[in-house]
DNA sequence: ACGCGCGATGTTGACGTCAACATCGACGGC
DNA sequence: GCCGTCGATGTTGACGTCAACATCGCGCGT
């Protein structure tokens, strides 16, 4: 079974030529039936499909997308999937866009080097895509100081302003705050925090959410540690903290880190929501089962994917741009890993 | 800034037309350019990249593909991007396809039902792609009986013989006898299995080697509890489990249920590994500091991905198929959620 | 000095689809 | 019975790219 015909071409699958001819009608009436226009009578409706069948016909989008001018297809380019946030916001953006009538280009970003950043944009110019949604973080973009191909239209999923894009994402100033009033009113006399990697908008923006709370509150800021979003810094993170009496309530910066800071502070024979309370941000779905089931900070994933594809398809039709950046509100779910500060 | 020209037609970036007219070249060599042909003189190179840049031209990839007879896109097919298997091998797929220059177009299937496969699978045929990963149970491509568009090459990533299609997969029969043998290795009478749903060709092969081995070694098979792959259905049975003084070792089906149970056991005050034994499936990278940190099987997804893509290409390409499915090598990882039986 | 070869560049047409326009026949109103 | 209308169908050309072929000019060998 060749891939070849005898001419050394390619081979191709059946064209509308083809059902034409089968079906005896020209190469319009097929594209109006292949289209589901109403004006062809029953019975070549009929014949044509029938044709269609048995030559296994299916439109060239190639052909249909260089006619139309649109590839009805959006690219997503991710850096990678172990971190649950882009995960879910890529399954909600994939929905999202399936219902709109648009697919999904999926273009991964190889390694963390400027060079395979640029390379990743460079492969999306030649993409057939009619818009582009980053989903990596914003500071990546900035060292690699890539200029995406100018007329492409893009939306952004982070928490930055600095780009000429739109921009859609949670509330992550909301949610932190969210999170550290929780802790202050049980009664903690301040709230530690261990946060995402520096070059995250949206760990930055968590963090100074999370001072400025304490602020407003007249509380002490402790300092910072920063993990890098995997349960593993978490862990590491979490033996510091594990030994400072101190520490009674600590906000963290995601789930997985949260993850590390619990097996840290059990080795260490800390008692959680006992000795230490303990929020995280995200709520995957194996939050509600660590041990003891975590405190944490939903994100409306499914709210930020839909939002951003519609942002992309209205700005690929209408040309509009430059909209207030879109903040989707999270919210605190309360489980077992807070309670009341421990007394003196 | 609108999105037609005076005409009403959707406007159209720039085309080599446009960028050779600027240059004042001929198309076909602006084409040489954009295709890094050697045969331009140096000084005729330059100024077609400038006016390419001037124009911001990117080369219209559905042309491309029109003339070419080939889009160097392959559709992966997924459910649902909760699962970790699913989300890794997906990840894995899309940087070996990257590679091997090829695009992804991510298809998801909705929802559960038949039509919504059914739905996924005919939007697949007017998909831009060459071929096909489906990433799927394939217990669900059964029931919804469909037939995928004749002559688009597939490979099906699961663990069933039942297809046309060439197949590969994590060896579920290696990894699920290396769980057992591990538990009985270290003294336990017998192994029970918390297995996947029974519509998972996956499930029902770790249930099955599971079973074959403890008869093997001459062992009684205890009852199977059956969840559904999430953390919740693996508490839930977890919480029968626990209240069985019987079990001291248990072979669960993934990581996620691994977690479940591990809450169960521990809100039942049963001590792991001192009083129960826990082996999960997976090696996700949360399951290190689980609380105590998981003994898994873990799948080799890159291999996977890579040799599915392989797989794919191999077949675009040559029309090969119908080899032997592939079986990727799992292994075992040691943590602490696994010890000697406890003394009776 | 003549022609041959070769590298650089130009010209043509085909890939598959579909909008726009053209055609054709039947039917109803007068 | 004539014409206008409308629905069904056919014909043409353009979308952007690139392989194949054509052309052009320069340098080198004899």
């Amino acid at each position: 079974m060749p891939a070849e015909d005898s001419a050394g071409r390619r081979r191709r699958g059946p064209s509308m030529a083809d059902v034409a001819r089968l079906a005896g009608v020209s190469g319009q009436t097929v594209s109006r039936v292949a289209n589901d226009r109403n004006n062809v009578d029953a019975v070549t409706r009929d014949r044509v499909q029938a044709a269609m069948r048995q030559l296994g016909y299916r439109p060239n989008s190639a052909a249909r997308a260089l006619r139309n001018g649109e590839y009805r297809s959006i690219g997503v380019i991710v850096f990678e999937l172990h971190s649950f946030g882009t995960t879910r916001t890529l399954d909600a953006i994939a929905t999202a866009a399936t219902i709109s009538g648009y697919a999904i280009n999926l273009v991964p970003v190889l390694d963390v080097t400027q060079s395979a950043v640029t390379n990743a944009f460079s492969r999306l110019g030649e993409q057939a895509v009619d818009g582009v949604i980053i989903l990596i973080e914003a500071h990546t973009l900035d060292e690699a100081g890539v200029r995406l191909p100018h007329g492409l239209p893009v939306v952004v999923v982070d928490s930055s302003a600095h780009y000429d894009y739109p921009i859609v994402d949670t509330d992550q100033r909301q949610g932190a705050r969210l999170a550290t009033e929780h802790l202050l009113g049980l009664g903690h006399a301040t709230v530690w925090h261990l946060g995402g990697p520096p070059t995250s908008f949206a760990a930055d923006r968590r963090r100074r959410s999370w001072e400025a709370t304490l602020l407003d509150h007249g509380r002490e800021v402790p300092p910072v540690l920063d993990g890098d979003w995997t349960a593993t810094s978490g862990y590491e993170a979490g033996r510091r903290l594990a030994t400072n009496a101190e520490v009674t309530a600590v906000f963290v910066a995601n789930d997985q880190m949260a993850l590390g800071l619990l097996r840290a502070l059990h080795e260490h024979g800390r008692d959680v929501p006992g000795d230490v309370s303990v929020v995280g941000f995200d709520d995957m779905e194996e939050s509600a089962h660590f041990w003891p089931p975590l405190t944490t900070i939903r994100q409306n994933f499914v709210d930020v994917g839909r939002l951003s594809v519609d942002a992309l398809i209205r700005e690929i039709h209408a040309g509009e741009h430059h909209h207030e950046p879109v903040a989707v509100a999270a919210k605190l779910v309360h489980r077992s890993s807070t309670g009341p500060a421990p007394h003196r």
